[in-house]
DNA sequence: CTGCAAGCTGTAATCGATTTCAGGAACCTG
DNA sequence: CAGGTTCCTGAAATCGATTACAGCTTGCAG
């Protein structure tokens, strides 16, 4: 009465052929004859033979797996791009492994780990990774690089314009009339960071506004930093009429704390944000933001990665997907109201 | 110059050894003796030698994978958890392999899939899987449920206690004075939904308030259903004066078009979730819940399941994590203001 | 000095598939 | 009918580790 996990040799026994047949017969059925092939198929459905992954993968050198390298999985930012990413190495026939580059006690160097027999393929969404454990090699898998990337690093990127996202919003609040823009980026060790305070440097100086230092306030993107930059916007006597944030979390803690203070957005500050992220249409007031398409970009970074795979040609370079200005109620012209 | 991946069997040539005692060097350095162990890590310095997970994950018979069945990746509900999960995961050296069972196209049976080449272990957050597909099998790994659960399968459960979540929420209500309280569900067919459901009308009987059919809308916990139970309340003539709402995205769905259609929260309707997403601090009014300690849920579950593998023995049927009541502004007295 | 245990190491089997190579049968072709 | 294809199949090598088993040293007790 004890059951065991039937082997392909005994599918083979029982259909009377060799395993060589059987394994033909299950992956490349046009090998077999259409008589064994039935055969062979009646002895699977008898023993229940389901395959041995890990042998297979030995035998064929390959682990049909794929590592998405996250900073901060709590973050929900990072879900619908992890959707799109499962929705097509699912279709593909790949599974989808996650790592926390940022949990509480994870190696710093756990890139350097990820070899071939780990995962066929590495979707790197944390910019801070050390390169050297990246570097293109026969021994590591094929990479691409999605939301962030690292400078020094030659690998695909898939990304939004960053610097155009934050023009799109500099100069939306331009056109409303504001001469007094300030900024809210995030940590200067991240690429996206930058790019988003260069894009706001850039138009402000194509709009001919001042870029004034002291209205380029210290933030991390994270809420409690929005917090603190209103705070710090509240504590100036020279106050911009309005601010951009780069992170849509920290506009929220941006409004939040500003309204808790007494101050009402948008009619004593505009404020928009970026990313785009879930209820930031619920909030009041509604927050204008520059969408990210988060499923696009997962989407992208694993078709690109999967052709990657597929024959190590040349791949494009750079992905960059469009952004776009979503206008909410959280700003409007300054001293309105 | 050509770069070859080196094996194991590079190192006992190279340190003039086994390959055997090469690999126990490696995992049960105790029984080699210290000069042989420094020779042979010298050697795997020497070559830059990683092992080769594909092949022990076939001589071991195990996988160091856990696979995490979510109900709709793209859902930020789950990434607090999932990142709880993946911290457990890591530190003990698996590895986290995530499946979206609600992706468009795919296989409703992809559970069936899941043997023990493919994982050692599987947490199902998804209580709508085809039971027969997840059924104690020595061919299955062993698994625990999180979140929902399935009712007909035995399994360790790591839950909230819904049931005593939703009666928090209605007697908060009912202390603020409220006497007529609309529930707003999830779908009939989600476990959680009907215990939340459940919940709310006992809690209603334990206060002598009506329990009235047409008070309990119609609601799948998406935000938009929670547009239309706003739409829906709107339209009755004799309106509940509270609405508990199974979720925090119905709850921000019924908040904006209730505003959007003239009516003030909570001054004309107060208004509970249910989770405690991100964000709902900061939305107007800021939103009275029940929280879930969502990175428990993951930790423990992935803790129990831990334990299941390892020995098998009898584990902790069922682990129920505290909820708590988190007072906003969302809810008050009938009639104030 | 013999016998036995303890400690270390190597040989070879093993995990369970895929794939190379070779061979047999059947079918053409000239 | 000889010679060449084409089609199908099986034997055996292979992927790269772990580990059961056995053998060799060495030390110690009797």
């Amino acid at each position: 009465m004890e059951r065991f996990t039937p082997r392909i040799r005994d599918v083979a026994r029982i259909a009377g052929v060799s395993t060589a047949t059987v394994s033909r017969a299950l992956s490349k059925p046009d090998l077999v004859s259409a008589e064994t092939l039935e055969t062979v198929r009646a002895a699977v459905a008898e023993t229940g033979y389901t395959i041995n992954h890990a042998a297979r993968n030995l035998r064929q050198q390959r682990t049909m797996g794929v590592v998405a390298l996250v900073p901060n999985l709590a973050n929900p930012f990072f879900s619908r791009i992890l959707a799109g990413v499962s929705a097509v190495l699912t279709q593909a026939g790949y599974n989808l492994l996650v790592v926390d580059t940022a949990g509480p006690g994870v190696d710093p160097h756990i890139a350097r780990t990820l070899d071939r027999s780990r995962a066929d393929g590495l979707i790197v969404f944390d910019g801070l990774l050390p390169s050297e454990d990246l570097r293109p090699d026969p021994l590591r898998p094929p990479l691409v690089m999605a939301c962030e990337w690292i400078e020094d690093l030659s690998a695909p990127r898939i990304r939004i314009d960053n610097e155009a996202g934050a023009r799109l919003a500099v100069a939306h609040l331009a056109q409303l009339g504001h001469a007094r823009i300030g900024h809210l980026p995030g940590p200067a060790a991240n690429v996206l960071a930058r790019a988003r305070a260069d894009g706001t440097r850039k138009e402000l100086l194509a709009q001919g506004l001042p870029i004034r230092s002291d209205w380029f306030l210290p933030g991390d993107f994270s809420l409690d930093s929005g917090r603190r930059g209103a705070r710090d916007w509240i504590a100036m006597q020279d106050r911009p009429t309005a601010m951009f944030c780069a992170s849509d979390q920290m506009a929220c803690g941006f409004i939040g704390e500003a309204q808790r203070r007494g101050f009402r957005v948008p009619q004593d500050v505009s404020v928009v944000g970026f990313d785009n992220i879930d209820l930031v249409d619920h909030i009041t007031p509604a927050l204008t933001t520059i969408r990210q398409p988060r499923w696009s970009i997962g989407e992208a970074a694993a078709q690109v990665l999967l052709s990657l795979m597929a024959d190590a040609g040349a791949p494009p370079p750079d992905t960059v997907l469009p952004v776009e200005l979503i206008i909410r109620h959280s700003s409007a012209a300054p001293g309105a109201g």
